[in-house]
DNA sequence: TATGAATGAGGATTCATTCAT
DNA sequence: AATGAATGAATCCTCATTCAT
């Protein structure tokens, strides 16, 4: 999963102008470069791709990136931060363990089309990663948010054990890490299945099931 | 999902020596290759790696195969043929559903450490083949194994529901759509993590809890 | 050959505010670079590098100075000015041939640390030289210097030889120009060998021996 | 000093008409490029510069070397063997150790064209060095010659005390050591004044003296 | 069949310098 | 005077593929 619903990011907003400036159009190349990275690929897209495709010099992309990762870094922590509050805040609202859980799953599925890019970029990097290839601290931006997501997770399951709801033999940890993880499972099938199945519906199939498995006495005497 | 190899071959029929002799150079090319495009990744693997491995002329693969892709898929095929059923027979011991849903799980995770590599080809291919990446028939192929997995883990919920064991109000082939699916979720999790959790634990704990979800009065009176 | 420093400055006179100010800059600058010059070679280090060593941003250095060259011109001319005399000062105090040679010797071969790196760029320009890079007026400098402090221990030679310590068939000049030339010939080694021999040692042996040549019965019953 | 006279290489002769073939293209062109380095200097030589003075497309230098340094490497090593027994020949008639002096030094000195273009390129290397810059085991090649040539000077010297020639208490090593060094040095010189001096007269004005400071009782009773 | 030779296209990154403000 | 922005040209090196033998 990509998400952190309960991170904490501070923004650098510095008052020099210039450095506003600078860091503004940053963003906004990065921004615009992320569709190509989703497109194509991160190791598949050249500099020169994107200094065509943003119409700034490929030298000049070094004047605002120290290289070809930094944007991609850039580019994801955008989107990343954009999204996690919104997944963050999703389930406030809910009382229920359950009900929690219904919405975060909802929510999590429910990408916007940038983020649903940014999912092809992870995967590609998760692949990377796995090849040994050294992405630096980037990668372990990425595991902070997956482990926060987590312990997310796990943290509604133990709510509902402590209110009596949820059977006490659970083990929550290990539970959350899957359910987590089979989040990206189903998105990648479903990419894969050119999104021929429809997603919430085969969700909602699974997550009502399992809350079955979750509860206590679901079937009453 | 990708299938547990347990190394059977059928073909090698020695009739036609040419032809034999150049398909089974063409094979023994390609199984040779798999490990390196699963150490490198297909991108990532030069024709001069494959030369240098092979102790063939990086010119005279080009008799055998057409391209690199070629090569990449004539080494898919070898190892989805391998590993084929492997997979679907191992439940077949099995009576109670459940039963087979354990088994069926544990099975596929159980990865050979050759295999487990290939999962990393897969998931490359994967990422081409959403980008759009033609890679023909052999994209088909793929989809037909994940077909054919789906619709047997489907078959055991339809034969619990049968049996009445199983709640009759599951949407079965939801529910084998995105089991299946998390499957690849928590291998590319347990990669991602460096196997720095106990994947079968973890695998058990979330299946026990879902099988619960799908039994019918399973906290008794 | 280059020269020892012991830093004394002349200039400095503060009339036209404006002019001075911006000569008075130049000068800081080239100084503060000399060091890096000497550490990273003269075409291995950037205008970046420049501006971030003297926190002068790169494109105001084209204010001071025309290009890259016409800074290392300024360095050296800096450094020339400030070790200009030292060397031929320091034998002052001798009244015997030899002595003014020995002293000569060992004062040329004390260099500061500073100056030593020094040595590493006259070494550069001189190679640039010889490719025919065009270093202009720098390069007369350079020469008159050399041909001064050639001039020198011919004098001395010639000295020795009026007064009839030293042989009357001794080719002063050539054994001034050799004598000159070796000096860099064994700073040069010295520098190789990564100062792993006894340089005063090794030119006092050479130097004692040399002098036994020039001078008249040195052997005497 | 870049002779070793005393030096053994073994060369490679393969057998295998290819390799043969190989390594005479590679020697061909290596040969070709020690002028562009000589006049460019080797950092300021780019491979395209190389391929169009050979009329070798840029990427087939690298079927032939590894990489640029690789091209430097073969062309020195080339050039320094063929001189390497010229130098170490040419005093094997002589049987005074002052003859066995002056018919070295001349020799040194006579660089054939190519040689001497090498001095420069060995000037930049040794410079690279010098600032930390790894040329890797070329670099101990090169020192290696250089010991072999200070050895070779000792021996003599160190001879010319046993028949009771030289004076006994000359410290033959370090004056070895000077005598080496000094010959890059009168090179450097005679390369900076632009072969403005004769260089033969000049060395043998020197060499001349400092044979006598060697000598016992050269001026008689 | 087998292979060494050859290459055009393209990779990320660096750099000295110019320009508008 | 000072500087951030911008860039064309260049650098070494890699690669999949073709071709002549």
């Amino acid at each position: 999963m990509f998400f952190k619903p309960n991170g904490r990011f501070k923004k650098k907003e510095l008052n020099m102008p210039k450095i506003v400036d600078h860091n503004q159009k940053r963003s906004q190349i990065a921004r615009a470069v992320i569709m190509l990275f989703a497109q194509k690929g991160f190791e598949n897209t050249s500099m020169k791709d994107i200094a065509e495709s943003t119409g700034i010099a490929k030298s000049t992309l070094y004047h605002y990136f120290d290289n070809k990762e930094a944007i991609l870094k850039e580019a994801s922590l955008e989107i990343l931060t954009e999204h996690e509050n919104a997944v963050s805040e999703s389930f406030r609202n809910q009382s229920h363990p359950s009900d929690k859980i219904r919405v975060l799953f909802k929510e999590v599925l429910s990408l916007s089309p940038e983020a649903e890019r940014i999912f092809l970029i992870f995967m590609e990097l998760w692949l990377s990663h796995m090849r040994g290839k050294q992405y630096g601290r980037f990668m372990d931006i990425f595991r902070e948010l997956l482990q926060g997501f987590r312990t997310t997770v796990q943290e509604i399951i133990i709510e509902g054990q402590s209110r009596g709801i949820y059977r006490q033999d659970l083990d929550a940890e290990a539970i959350a890490v899957y359910l987590v993880a089979s989040l990206d499972g189903i998105y990648m099938h479903y990419y894969f299945d050119q999104h021929d199945f429809d997603l919430f519906a085969t969700t909602k199939a699974f997550i009502e099931t399992f809350i079955k498995g979750l509860t206590i006495r679901q079937d009453g005497p």
